[in-house]
DNA sequence: TTGCTTGTTTGACCTATGTCAGCGGTCAGC
DNA sequence: GCTGACCGCTGACATAGGTCAAACAAGCAA
């Protein structure tokens, strides 16, 4: 409701999102065709002809992995390139001067990011991956020079960016109108409903953040995060155990974002 | 600081915004060139040469006036075009069923607006005129044909979508962590410097919206923001009459947004 | 002028959330 | 199995900002 739906697809996936999966291979050198990426109407304009999706694969230079608790960029870093994550969680947040930090979002896989970059061709915040993750790395004048070429690429990429800009229209709703409550709320329902477009359960989710980085997303100090778990848990909406989270009642979830639910 | 800056550019215009010059002729048909508009830098890519000017003026397509309190676009309708802002001042917000309401930007001349629209092919807010205002009109399909082919239109338009996601980073910022009076220090900050940057005063600005709009952009009540109004006029940090606020103190300004000003 | 509407300011009071502090659970490494 | 570093939970209390209400100012039409 006030993110973006991916269109939905489900993958044919099941189960937890991986963590797992790490064949000893040197990490910036690994080259994978798109053509058989499981995540590709994710990340990729769709219906492409074989020949424009040979030429689409070009984009992809290497991939490469990101260690948990490490940076896939950071503020001020020369911007080259545009990722496509393929497994993992990532956060991205700003931290200026004086020491005040925000929590942008939190992407998963399909999802494209570095977009910060490109006004001033450099970086204007940190990813920092949540679990280890691989990302594609897409060097952005390749970007720009086939999407001159291929016209649903240039669609694509003016629609990852619009997309962008929706989503973060929604969290500024969130941020500016919306109880503690009702954050929490649309936060869960938020990344379920994309959990679930990628194959995994609409009712059960793994946190890939601490309470202090919802906290921060959502414009909360971390203990009113922890109580209002302990809220949605007491009234039977959900179950928590741990980052451990089972949605029991998604109707309750939706009443509290929609319902204005003030205080009675 | 945390909304993007505008290459600061100074069109050698003086005084007040503009709000009259409504000479009477068709709305709709006016066609004027690029070439000699004075916000040529603010909304176009700069160091083009003459042909390359000459065939982005093809893209404005037609000139449109929008009246004080009128929609240029509403949430939902069918995207076609984006706006670049001649004269006056817009607002964006969106509106959702459930009746909340939040003002996502204020828009002035040179800025360009509707990136929104891209997506869904629908808009998914409202852009409303707070004073009267003209656009120009420029179909996206005709942007993306030119942008093809110019690659220096291809750049600006993706830096205006990146220079957009990099403004709501930091309005996430300024909602997820600054406190009221840190809020509207950084709002008139932003403001004057936008207005600086086209020619206007460093110190003196005409609000061209009311303290509940502020108030829905700055997450805040209309009382908060007419309260911290008049704290600031008590520290004789501001002037305010009316709409007409006169900046005594750019710095004390700074501070407070940057000294993460705790309660003492 | 009057009267109406809309926006702004201010005061008194209330409450959601922040702050601070303490405790307890989990997990990785020894 | 221990130990220490995190992380999460909860309680007591403080406070920034919301709520409600009233008065006032400005703009506008009759």
């Amino acid at each position: 409701m006030f993110e973006v739906t991916p269109e939905s697809i489900d993958t044919g996936k099941r189960g937890e999102v991986a963590s797992n999966a790490r064949p000893p291979i040197n990490p910036v050198t690994v080259k994978v065709a798109c053509s058989n990426c499981n995540l590709r109407e994710l990340c990729m304009p769709m219906g492409l002809n074989a020949d424009e999706l040979s030429r689409i694969e070009e984009v992809v230079a290497v991939r490469r992995k990101v260690k948990r608790g490490s940076r896939l960029y950071s503020n001020g870093e020369t911007f080259s390139s545009l990722f496509a994550i393929r497994t993992g969680f990532f956060k991205t947040c700003i931290t200026t001067e004086d020491g005040r930090n925000q929590v942008t979002g939190f992407q998963m896989a399909g999802e494209v990011i570095g977009l910060d970059g490109i006004v001033k061709e450099h970086h204007t915040c940190d990813a920092i991956a949540l679990e280890d993750a691989e990302v594609c790395v897409m060097p952005f004048d390749r970007i720009e020079e086939l999407s001159r070429e291929v016209v649903s690429l240039q669609r694509h990429v003016h629609k990852i960016m619009s997309r962008e800009i929706v989503r973060e229209h929604g969290v500024m709703l969130l941020l500016g109108s919306m109880r503690a409550e009702e954050r929490l709320a649309a936060f869960l329902l938020n990344l379920v409903q994309r959990l679930h477009a990628r194959g995994f359960s609409q009712s059960e989710l793994l946190l890939r953040m601490t309470r202090e980085e919802i906290g921060s997303y959502l414009g909360l100090k971390l203990e009113t995060v922890s109580r209002t778990f302990s809220k949605f848990v007491e009234e039977k909406i959900v179950e928590v155990k741990q980052r451990h989270v089972r949605i029991l009642d998604t109707e309750a979830l939706k009443q509290i974002v929609n319902n204005n639910h003030k205080p009675c």
